[in-house]
DNA sequence: GGAAACAGCGCG
DNA sequence: AAAGCGCGCTGTTTCC
């Protein structure tokens, strides 16, 4: 009854919110159950973290503020953490679009709450610098983070969710997402765990020692005159794509473009040293030294998550790259001493949550407890789990041609529940509807002038030309919608997954303070702790002692994930789940 | 001379 | 062997 327990709130459900004040003060206002007094007290920068704290401490309110982004950085610089909040910022892009709210109008014209925060933006809030301002007096408009602004922006949302259709799902997914505002602040407080040693052997291995500035690694340079030895070209630009296609057509390698999967089909001597320092030149300029000394500092990786920074509602990353980190540098990710990884990942999540949301008996039976691909296989539907696979990403994807293509139809007929709630979601993408996910959030409506010029090709008389146009641009939404219901309900179940993991860790007993560990500051050098999340992965960075038990707690929260989705349904999430003190290449 | 678009490639 | 969805980041080219 995982899903009751949030659904109907809790007797008293006290809710503090948070708010700039006049003079560079915080206000606080509590907001408690029905028949108790509304009180409110504003406190000084400097007195906020520990009021904060003894908050949490007596009611464990829900914490509701302009953004988690803005207010929570310095309460965990403080050593403060906390265990709900109500994230204005991203439930209003959830709720003005969501097509479970009736009546969005209000929050609509609230349009200053539509604008993401800038993560490299200096929060603007509580005044915790000497030189704050008092904003609130000297600006016409309603700003955000102000605390009548906030209370308003409140009152809005707690309208449109009680008079939605499906407030009890609405509310899980404000939930999920405001957890999930949390779980971004404390990932990049507490870092990833980096070995900045590992690191660079690996670069080493790769490209030559580390050059110096301004210069290319020696192996990057050996190839790179390989290449053009092999075109006979001394001089051509290898990072010019233009100046290289040019110089390839003059060798007589006829392709296209430069990119490797065309280039990897031809003999020509100039193409394996060319793959090579493709390579090599990726690696340099993505994840090379620069970015090591730029990203890592005291042995922890702190990338910028974004939240709900996807229209599906993945999170996104705004510098350090942190959902590319390349496979190959996986092994740099690694455990202090004494401490270890536990990394998670869900095998197949997307085709299981179709086919949690279909309903799809066949579907949830071919992934029961195993691998969905080769349950697949031993259906007889096809031969091979690759053939597998590529038939189900094509039935995600909206694939058409060459192996999935060929596969789908045999997929519609094993799984019709399944393929027909992709398949009704790009139809109404087609004609320009929305779609919605499992827990409410909606897909943008397409613009204006797209729907008018769609009107228009339409016209018996419209150009053939112009009608062609038109059915590409509709295949290509139908498309995006068809993914949408199905990564954004994989992304709703993966920041469910993390929230119970989270709070789950935070009951984990305090171990003594390691000096390694203690690169993650206060917070997150006492007990396992979330040190990175990758759409269907998570890795835990715990203590030795600890490092089982949150293995423990990994599985039961996906459990539980599934049980709050889909109660009652018979969908199994299985995880590949390991316990290392470094982080596998795979 | 700086912003925007593109190419290419890393991740799920 | 690539395709079909969603991203971010770098270096280059193009545009204003």
């Amino acid at each position: 009854m995982a899903r009751a327990g949030l659904v109907t709130s809790p007797p008293s459900p006290a809710w503090c919110v948070l708010g700039r004040g006049g003079g560079g003060r915080t206000v606080l206002v509590l907001l408690p159950a029905e028949g108790e007094e509304l009180s409110h007290r504003d406190c000084a920068p400097e007195e906020l973290a520990e009021a904060v704290a003894r908050i949490e401490a007596e009611h464990s309110p829900r914490w509701v503020w302009s953004d988690a982004a803005a207010w929570y950085p310095r309460l965990l610089a403080a050593g403060v953490t906390l265990e709900r909040c109500h994230d204005l910022r991203l439930v209003h892009r959830i709720l003005r679009h969501s097509e479970l709210v009736r009546e969005a109008d209000g929050l609509r014209a609230a349009d200053e709450w539509d604008t993401p925060l800038d993560p490299y933006e200096p929060p603007r809030e509580t005044g915790a610098t000497l030189f704050d301002i008092d904003a609130g007096s000297s600006r016409s408009g309603a700003v955000p983070g102000e605390i009548e602004e906030t209370l308003a922006e409140l009152t809005r949302q707690r309208e449109a969710i009680d008079g939605s259709r499906e407030a009890p799902r609405l509310r899980l997914l404000i939930a999920a997402e405001s957890a999930g505002a949390l779980i971004a602040a404390e990932l990049q407080a507490a870092g990833i765990p980096w070995d900045v040693v590992e690191h660079d052997r690996i670069l080493t291995e790769a490209l030559g020692p580390r050059p110096s500035p301004g210069a290319a690694p020696e192996r990057m340079v050996s190839a790179a005159a390989e290449v053009r030895t092999a075109l006979g070209d001394p001089l051509v630009s290898l990072d010019s794509p233009p100046k290289l296609l040019r110089a390839l057509h003059r060798a007589g390698i006829d392709v296209s473009s430069t990119s490797q999967w065309e280039l990897q089909g031809h003999e020509h001597p100039a193409v394996e040293p060319l793959l090579r320092y493709k390579k090599m030149s990726r690696l340099l300029t993505a994840n090379g030294w620069a970015w090591l000394d730029e990203w890592v500092h005291e042995d922890r990786y702190r990338p910028v998550y974004v939240p709900g920074g996807v229209v599906t509602g993945r999170w996104a990353s705004s510098g350090g790259g942190a959902l590319q980190i390349p496979r190959r540098l996986r092994p740099a990710l690694c455990a202090a001493p004494g401490w270890l990884l536990v990394s998670a990942d869900v095998s197949q999540l997307e085709p299981r949550v179709l086919a949690a949301m279909s309903a799809d008996r066949q579907m949830i039976a071919a992934g029961a407890g195993k691998d969905l691909y080769s349950g697949i296989v031993e259906a007889g539907i096809v031969t091979t789990r690759q053939e597998a696979k590529v038939g189900v990403l094509g039935a995600l994807y909206g694939g058409t041609t060459g192996d999935s293509g060929r596969v789908v139809p045999r997929l519609r007929r094993t799984f019709p529940e399944a393929m027909a709630l992709v398949d009704g979601a790009a139809a109404t993408g087609e004609r320009g509807g929305t779609v919605t996910t499992w827990l409410g959030r909606s897909s943008p409506a397409p613009e204006e002038s797209w729907t008018l010029a769609q009107r228009t090709a339409n016209q018996p008389d419209a150009p053939a030309g112009e009608q062609e146009r038109s059915r590409r641009s509709e295949r290509d939404r139908g498309r995006f919608t068809r993914n949408f219901v199905v990564q954004g309900t994989a992304a709703e179940w993966a920041l469910s997954w993390m929230a119970a993991l989270r709070l789950r860790l935070a009951r984990f007993p305090e171990v003594a303070e390691d000096e390694r560990a203690s690169a993650s500051g206060p917070v997150f050098s006492r007990r396992a702790h979330l040190a990175f999340f990758l759409h269907d992965e998570v890795i835990v960075h715990a203590p030795a002692e600890q490092a089982e038990a949150a293995a423990t707690a990994i599985r039961e929260s996906a459990d539980a994930a599934g049980r709050l989705l889909f109660p009652g349904s018979p969908i199994d999430f299985p995880l590949d789940l390991q316990i290392t003190e470094r982080s596998a290449e795979k």
